[in-house]
Order: structure tokens, then sequence, then C-alpha cells
RNA sequence: GGCCCCAUCGUCUAGUCAGGCCUAGGACAUCGGGUUUUCAUCCCGGUAACAGGGGUUCAAAUCCCCUUGGGGUCACCA
């Protein structure tokens, strides 16, 4: 498989359930996986759930569900529980309150008294006077025993870090040298006053005790990741790699939610879209292998994915691609496979019951497979084939400039329906074979001096109620000729109304 | 606003690190043509970009600086 083994590798994602698994998040998943499998490391999964106003079950259920579908299973995490367990951090919290200890002890960190409406007021007062909005580390004054004391005697505090003097240089590996002074960051808190660790100070002692190697998350972490720098630092922890990948941006630029539509991967999950073209999809913004290939596949991905041809600026989220490839993984799959997928959303649509499955199954197959390669995802088949199902009571807009054009088509249409009501007996109607139906038709308009589209299309827009469908004499022939005979006794109403 | 990151066709990007091979390549979208009973597919072709300004150099999309623009981040959230 991978030509250079590292078991050492070790990478997470760390996701928090709140709401929805969202397709950034999918995609920084992706390249944690990628990266672990081209490297022979291991991947794992890790809830950051110490939210817990906002994290659910469901939300849990959601990255899990999202990242099967994807196809990235994670070689440790929930439901795989490996040596560095356990792997909801929710868990793994109170494990970190003796870092915190060690650190007050070491006078890395100190304890707070300050009440939040101290701090507030403190906030509006630099933010007034354009100052740098930072804690004034009026708690640092404190003397050992005074804290002590105050703390003995039940006053709420918090513990803060406390940040030494200097700058820190963070060497991303896709960003390359990241300089911060540390007079930008202000000592923040570790240690709730309900003495639960703060994610900053959780993350580090995360990903110190798991192992972690390499830190592969969005851009919207690079500026926490001095802090974190600095943290793992202070404990004498080994400082892992970092790679800060690009967001993904909303079509117009900005923050891609929910307004831009779907973003969660469930969502595309629910419309059918190909694992495998989502996963091309999500690759592709943010990563190139060279100016020729544009379509990968998962075994490939890995063999060729590289952290150096990640790119630094944010992609914009492009639907139009995403449907370009969901249609072209789309035909690449068997029928067989289409029709899998297809049939539960046929079955929802109302369009067969279970009972008539078996017997419907030959049309069904014929009809998906005329189908396939017209949907971009399983859930497009419903309109897709809808036609099949219910006889058409309007023209769509397509069709009825197809009637306008051909108004005195409808002669012709009679005939060509009386010429097949005799010629094509039920015996004689064979779904999928569509050459008698369209030998009719050209005998027909043989004799009339006309071309067959001035038939065929007509007759498309008749039997369909659509301008635009798979070739009109399978699809006759699939339909059946009681439903043919039935929709093209109607012909004369929609020239009638066209 | 402070700090940090980023900047090649409308979009995703190749080329930037190791300056010349770039009259800047590919893909999506778009426009035109071919095939076809329509649509889709498929094939052929077109339009379309180095944000601006200064440097450095024999030579800059590539290196440096400034400007502009975009994004992120500044919680007892993660």
């Amino acid at each position: 498989m991978s030509t250079k083994t590292s078991p050492s590798i070790r990478v997470r994602f760390a996701p928090s359930p709140t709401g929805y698994l969202h397709i950034g998040g999918a995609r920084t998943a992706l390249f944690n996986y990628l990266f672990a499998r081209k490297h022979g490391g291991t991947f794992i999964l890790r809830i950051e759930d110490t939210d817990r106003e906002r994290s659910t079950q469901p939300a849990i259920q959601a990255i899990f569900d999202g990242l099967r579908y994807l196809g990235l299973e994670w070689d440790e995490g929930p439901g795989k529980e490996g040596d560095f367990g356990p792997y909801f951090q929710s868990e793994r919290l109170p494990r970190y309150t003796r870092y915190v200890d060690q650190l007050i002890q070491q006078g890395k960190a100190y304890r707070c008294f300050c009440s939040r409406e101290r701090l507030d007021e403190l906030r509006q007062r630099q933010s007034a006077a354009k100052d740098r909005i930072q804690y004034d580390r009026r708690c640092l004054q404190l003397s050992m025993d005074d804290s002590d004391r105050r703390a003995k005697a039940g006053e709420p505090f918090v513990v803060r870090f406390r940040v030494p003097e200097g700058a820190t240089v963070v060497d991303d590996l896709i960003r390359g040298k990241v300089h911060v002074e540390h007079k930008e960051i202000e000592d923040l808190i570790i240690q709730r006053g309900d003495g639960t660790c703060v994610y900053n100070f959780a993350v580090v002692g995360d990903d110190h005790e798991m192992g972690i190697t390499h830190v592969i998350r969005g851009e919207d972490h690079l500026s926490n990741t001095p802090k974190q720098v600095l943290l793992f630092q202070a404990l004498g922890f080994p400082v892992p790699s970092y790679a800060h990948i690009p967001l993904i941006l909303a079509p117009g630029g900005g923050k891609l939610s929910k307004r831009h539509g779907a973003v969660a991967v469930t969502d595309y999950h629910e419309k059918g879209y190909l694992p495998e073209a989502m996963i091309n999809f999500l690759v592709r913004m943010g990563w190139s292998f060279d100016d020729k290939q544009e379509i990968f596949g998962l075994p490939e991905l890995i063999e060729k994915f590289s952290l150096e041809h990640v790119s630094k600026s944010g992609a914009m989220f492009d639907l139009k691609k995403l449907e370009y490839l969901g249609a072209y993984y789309m035909r690449q799959r068997s029928v067989g496979d289409f029709v899998q997928l297809a049939i539960p959303y046929l079955r929802k649509a109302g369009f067969v019951r279970e009972a008539d499955l078996e017997r419907e199954r030959g049309r069904i197959e014929m009809m998906l497979e005329l189908a396939k390669s017209r949907v971009a995802c399983v859930s497009q088949i419903v309109d897709e084939v809808r036609f099949f199902f219910e006889d058409p009571a309007i023209l769509d807009e397509g069709a009825l400039k197809v009637i306008r054009k051909h108004k005195e088509a409808l002669p012709l249409v009679e005939q060509y329906a009386a010429k097949v009501a005799a010629a094509v007996p039920e015996e004689a109607w064979r779904p999928g074979q569509p050459a008698v139906l369209e030998a009719q038709a050209r005998e027909l308009i043989a004799t009339q001096g006309a071309q067959l589209g001035d038939l065929a299309q007509p007759l498309r827009a008749v039997l369909t109620g659509r301008s635009a469908t798979p070739g009109l004499f399978e699809v006759m022939s699939i339909l059946g000729r009681a439903a043919c005979l039935r929709r093209l006794a109607k012909a004369k109403n929609f020239f009638g109304s066209a």
C-alpha cells in the first residue's frame, strides 16, 4: 500500500458535537485520514464534547454517520477502543487538574479571583480606549499565601496561564513560520470556576497523552496555536507538528452556513450523493495533485496525498462542481448498484410498493438504466422517472413549446397512436425493445414526408409532459401499451390547451 | 479596531519554495459546433486570470516592500 511507513504518526479528528458535521469538518477529517493512511499512521477520532450546554447525542451520531458514509474509518475512537482512550474529551477532563496544580506550583499559572463583572468592565474600558482587549494581570500580584488562603476560604476562582515574555514561532507545515509576540496573548484561563479545564488546555493534555504527532485542523485554529504551543512547553511536553488547512468559503465568499444550502454531510448523504463523489469534491477544495488530474478515488488519494500540495487560500464551495462529480461517479456505477440505491427513493416517493417490487423489477431496472446517466445524486431519480408512474396532467414549459412549434402535428400523433394500436398487440410490446415502435414511427413519417422529430417531439410531450426524456421509443416500451394509448388518447387536450 | 493568515481565468487549481522551459496549463461553469427523435452523455473549438504600485535582477506570476482586497481570531465555547 503505502511506500513510506512511519508507524509512529498519529493524527486526530476532533470535532465538537454541536449541531451537525459540517462539510468543512468532513474535509478536515479526510485530510487527517489521508495523511495517516499515506504514512501508515493512526487516524484517531476524539469527540470534544466538553461544552455540556451545546453537545448533543444526535450530533455525536451525525459525526459517526458522516464519517462512515464517506468511508473514513477511524483506527481509534468511540467504538474502537485503543490504548489511548477514552475518546470522549468529557471523560478525559478530570485527569488534567493535576497539570493545572503542577503549573501553579511552578509559578507558571495562577489563581484569578476577579469577578466576571470586573472582567466585563475591564473589557469595555479597553475597548473604549481602543486598547488591546486583555486581562490586566491583577491577580498575578497576589502572593502565594494570599492566593492559598482565599482559595481555602472558598472564594471562587479560575486559573490562568501566565504567558511568559518573548515570542513564539509556529512552524506550520502548510503556512511556514508564523510569528507571534507574547504580548499579544493574554493570560488565558485554563481552569474554570467549577474546576474543569478549558478547551485550550484540554487539547494540549489530550494531544500529548494520546501521542498525537501531527495536528491537522482548520485555519480558524491558527490563532489558538501559539497559546497551545506555550502550554506544551510549560508542561514540558514535546510540541506536535501543525498543519492549518484553509477554510471552505460560501459561494459569495465569507462563512459557509445553512443560508447557503446544505452544509451538513448528512444532507448530502440523504440526497444520495455517492461517497466517492463527495470525497473527490472535498479533497479538491484545497488540494491538488498536478495540472492534469481531477478524478481521484480514495485508494489513489492515499497514495498521492501530501500536505505540501495543500493550498493556503480558502476555497469557495461550488455546487456545480459537486453536481458534475456526482453525475460522473453515478455513470461509473453499475446498473445493479444504482438499482439498489434508487429503490428506497422510489418507494419513498410512492412509485412502487414492496409487494409490487418483484413483479415490477424488470421494468424498474430498465427505467433506472435510462435515467442513471442523468442524475447527480440518487434522490434526483424521483423527478427523473416520475412520468413513468404518473400520467402527465400538464405539460412542462419545454413540452408546451414543442406543442406550439408542432401545432399541426396532432393528426400525425393520432395516426401514430392508431397505427401502433393496430400493429403492435400486447404480446409484441416488450419493455426494453423499442424497435417495433420506432419502425412504426418511421413508416408513418415516410408516407407523410416528415422528419422523425416532427412526430417524436410532440409524441414525447404528450406521453411524458416533458421535452427532455431518455429515448422516446425506449420510454414507450417501458411505459407499456395500455399507458401509452391512454396518454395518447389525451393528445388533443394538450394540443388544444397549448 | 489589535493580531494572524491569504491573494493566478466567474469557481477549484498547476506553475511560486530551487527566477528564464509561461505569448500562464488543466478542470467546473459559460459560449459555439458535431453526434442524436429531445435531453443527458460523448467529441471538437472559443471567451476568460498573474489585485495595484514600487523595488532587486540580464530576466519576476515566481524574490523583497508598500497599498488594496478577502478571511480568521480576540469567551469561565470548542
